[in-house]
DNA sequence: AGTGTGACTTGGG
DNA sequence: ACCCAAGCCACAC
């Protein structure tokens, strides 16, 4: 280990239930200053294959990363399921929102 | 080795 | 609030 693709997935399983993050803070956490884009890519290559929460991760603003058709409505359906709040606008709610997303 | 692309981010108009 | 441009990183062709 220690290509970037598997420190991009340590940090992945270890976002807690009930919390969402953000890309650039996962990228932050696996090392990489700028590298939210890689950490897309490797949620849309092999999140679901590898049993990643990536139903957990939003954008900056917390607004849901996917469109609408894509895969969104089932992001929010899970972050429902675990007690996170997704308003019609697509944002998570601003609670659990300001709970986590960046983890310095 | 070069080019294109993406579930991003930030800043400016 | 909305749209556009530039920056940055890893991967596939």
């Amino acid at each position: 280990m220690g290509s970037t693709g598997e420190r991009i997935k340590e940090v992945l399983r270890g976002v807690p239930y009930g919390c969402v993050a953000t890309y650039g803070g996962i990228a932050a956490s696996a090392g990489l200053a700028n590298g939210a884009r890689t950490v897309a890519r490797l949620l849309h290559s092999s999140a679901a294959s590898d049993g990643l929460p990536w139903w957990r991760i939003v954008r900056a603003d917390g607004s849901i990363a996917l469109r609408p058709g894509a895969g969104m409505e089932e992001q929010v359906a899970r972050l429902a399921d675990e007690g996170v709040a997704v308003g019609s606008d697509g944002r998570v709610d601003p609670a659990v929102f300001g709970r986590l997303s960046r983890w310095s």
